[in-house]
DNA sequence: ATTGTGTAAACTGTCAGACGAATAGCAATT
DNA sequence: AATTGCTATTCGTCTGACAGTTTACACAAT
């Protein structure tokens, strides 16, 4: 008696039983494959919800649920009102910044990573970034870092854009690095590890973070990939012996 | 005359007006709130949709779409049936790996990022991996490594497990460096670069590849960094020089 | 000519109610 | 002990309706 199961590996690949597909999963797998695809284009409108339930055989809720997961996925984005309807999106890495954010802040908030992970990651990709950046950055670039420069330079250390100004200049350097992986997951690990907040930021400290900046900044400016290895890496150095301990953390503390 | 808007960097904080919250957004952001929260635990079970409906005062179906979203963020399980509901899931890193693979894989496939920059994201995570593996690595990571050589010892270029228990080696060793976002990422970056079906494999090049695990295990069973970063470097030096151009990409290969 | 107002149309968001499908638990039968 | 049948409970899907949102257009007022 042969077995009914064909045996594939450790699983079986069943002969005659498949795994049947509920409505609404043939739906969502049929329009992402679409968007997937190519053959609905960004900026495209999908047919209303009330006219894919007729193309599709099914109601209009069984529609809703399957849009809703491909909105989640940032595939579509939802308009209502007249002209509206669910549209294609420009899906770039940003998408990927946005979903790795998310997740990580989620798991945070349940406990089951910790802020030295993100951080630790994070500097391991900061060094590549900023080396990769010296390589590819262009002119207009190289502006935007010196505004950002000229920027963190008029603030006192106990202005609150302080922060946002450190992020944005090493969220920009990442994103010149022409890896937009890289800028994606430096991106969310800047975000979620808000390194400038838990620095003991004294004003001697932010004489020195500026200074190191600029030495950054000078590196990324004369295209040199190991002077901005060796720039950023004194920078990160430098920040790792001024962090507080983190409130929550039973490990030692680093940024 | 006062501005109704108070300013706040580049965006404004209306006084009077405020966004409101539609009812489907509110029941998600209070579930996601309960959860993260910690006022459900995970494998706790919460209310059926017909009972949460009526806690809520809204429809079963806005509180399906709640649900929904709460299930694509991967922080809920939905069970049919008796018994059945909606469960609080425990989320660890690896929904963060799933959630990156599966962005990354979009991304790919609508050509928004390129092979190139996954792959070369992945080296620079797996460097690290393998130098915390060689300090954190417990005694039952270093017999699951040396069971994987013993399994790829075993196999030929042509089978098909090669790639598999490549993929299996490199992922182990993120797990083992004790870092839960480098393992979640460097297992997405893995999976999604694929980086042995990229490889020009003859058998030279697979006892040559097989030498350098070898070299990276010993160094993770001394427990020794330096050596297991030197070993890592080597081994993707020597992939890098070895890998068949991609069909689809304009620009100098790497793994 | 420009601005403001009202209306209609077209879409999504939500509601109410019903039935189908899936599952666990329990009792009866073999 | 294993199998089958039944019941209750849940989610999945359906039908139909109305509410809310948005755009476009027509018309009146300035």
């Amino acid at each position: 008696m042969p077995e009914l199961n064909r045996v594939n590996g450790g699983t079986s690949t069943p002969i005659l039983g498949r795994k049947v597909l509920r409505p609404r999963q043939q739906v969502e797998d049929a329009l992402r494959k679409a968007v997937l695809d190519g053959q609905l284009r960004t900026g495209d409108r999908l047919p209303a919800e009330t006219e894919l339930a007729r193309q599709f055989s099914v109601s209009r809720p069984t529609i809703r649920e399957a849009l809703s997961a491909l909105e989640s996925q940032g595939l579509i984005r939802k308009v209502p009102g007249a002209g509206g309807g669910s549209f294609v999106q420009a899906v770039d890495h940003t998408a990927l910044g946005q979903v790795v954010q998310e997740s990580m802040h989620n798991l945070l908030r349940l406990g089951s990573i910790s802020f030295d992970e993100v951080a630790i990651v994070r500097q391991y990709l900061e060094v590549p970034a900023a080396t990769l950046a010296a390589t590819n950055r262009t002119d207009e670039d190289l502006e935007e870092l010196q505004e950002l420069l000229a920027e963190q330079k008029r603030r006192t250390v106990d202005d609150p854009m302080v922060a946002e100004l450190d992020a944005q200049f090493h969220i920009s350097i990442a994103r010149m690095s022409g890896n937009r992986i890289l800028a994606a997951l430096v991106y969310a690990l800047h975000r979620e590890s808000e390194p400038v907040s838990y620095l003991d930021l004294s004003p001697e400290v932010g004489r020195d973070t500026f200074a190191q900046h600029r030495h950054i900044v000078a590196a990324i400016a004369e295209q040199d990939p190991g002077a901005a290895e060796a720039a950023i890496t004194e920078h990160l150095t430098y920040l790792r012996g001024r962090i507080r301990k983190h409130i929550s953390n039973q490990d030692a503390a680093t940024v």
